[in-house]
DNA sequence: AACGCGCCCTGTCCGC
DNA sequence: TGCGGACAGGGCGCGT
């Protein structure tokens, strides 16, 4: 669910909530979704007296740092959801996975109603080989025109799903892939390395925008995503083609198109994207 | 070695 | 009202 924008909302608002307070305890009531090697006894003996000096987000994941250089690397699956226990809204969690009880009384919860949320620790020393197995962030200064093309030649894939792949560009999930294709007028079914150059200036424009307005708008909530407090985002109402089958496309008004790759839909408009 | 597929698990919605 | 099936923002392991 979750993807850059979300995570990103989620780590700006957990920023002001959790840095300076140290975890007094930690309680794994769900522990499959601990990776591997992970168990309930493991998680508190690592982080336990560990003060948070940080939350960084690196693609879709929320990565707390804690004293001593300890990472816990959170991926939220699709219904993942990190909110301040003090938050009015917290009561209505109904799936808690983790519980950081932290020093100022009140928990950070992890929810997870599907859990294919992951938590994995990483130390200073491992962290370098995990960051590395993920790919550019879309919203960084590195991330040019230049890039994306050339990043984009050694795949035939079509580049709806080439998107998806966090070991290229990290961050970008099935909506704002479609909302990113609309943009830069390309069908997500086209062959990655058969984007032109232009086309991939566009695309790689039309990422970097949609992703900064939905980061402005605190993220989409289809169904189940919240911020850390435990509330919905905003730019569900400013999606111009994913999950709009049949509705008129803004732009030339042709009815939205829904197809499947991977198992997975993607929406266009068959006149505006070529 | 790149790629697509099935699967993990729960909730919701839709048609009958 | 109940039931079965489709579908959902992600990612891993597998076979080809």
């Amino acid at each position: 669910m979750p993807e850059l924008p979300e995570a990103e909302t989620i780590v700006r608002d957990l920023r002001s909530r959790v840095v300076g307070r140290r975890v007094e305890r930690v309680e794994v009531p769900r522990p499959d979704i601990l990776g591997p090697g992970l168990d309930p006894a493991r998680m508190d003996e690592v982080l336990r007296g560990r003060r948070l000096d940080g939350v960084e987000r690196r693609g879709k994941n929320v990565v707390l740092v804690l004293e001593g250089g300890i990472r816990l690397m959170v991926n939220l699956g699709m219904t993942g959801r990190l909110v301040a226990g003090d938050s009015p809204r917290a009561a209505e969690l109904r799936h808690i996975a983790v519980l950081f009880h932290l020093d100022h009384g009140h928990p950070l919860l992890f929810d997870d109603a599907r859990r294919f949320g992951r938590m994995d620790v990483h130390t200073a020393e491992t962290w370098p080989g995990r960051d590395a197995e993920l790919g550019i962030e879309p919203l960084s200064d590195s991330f040019d025109a230049d890039t994306l093309y050339r990043l984009s030649r050694t795949s035939r894939s079509p580049i709806r799903n080439w998107l998806l792949d966090q070991t290229r560009v990290a961050g970008v999930g099935n909506i704002y892939a479609s909302e990113a294709l609309f943009r830069a007028g390309v069908r997500p079914q086209r062959p990655a390395n058969k984007l032109t150059k232009a086309e991939a200036a566009r695309l790689r424009d039309a990422l970097r925008d949609v992703l900064q307005e939905a980061i402005t708008a605190r993220g989409t909530t289809l169904n189940d995503y919240r911020d850390a407090a435990g509330e919905t985002g905003g730019f569900q109402f400013a999606l111009r083609a994913y999950g709009r089958e049949n509705d008129p496309c803004g732009a030339c008004g042709t009815p939205i198109k829904r197809i499947v790759l991977s198992n997975r839909s993607a929406f266009y408009c068959p006149r505006c994207q070529k």
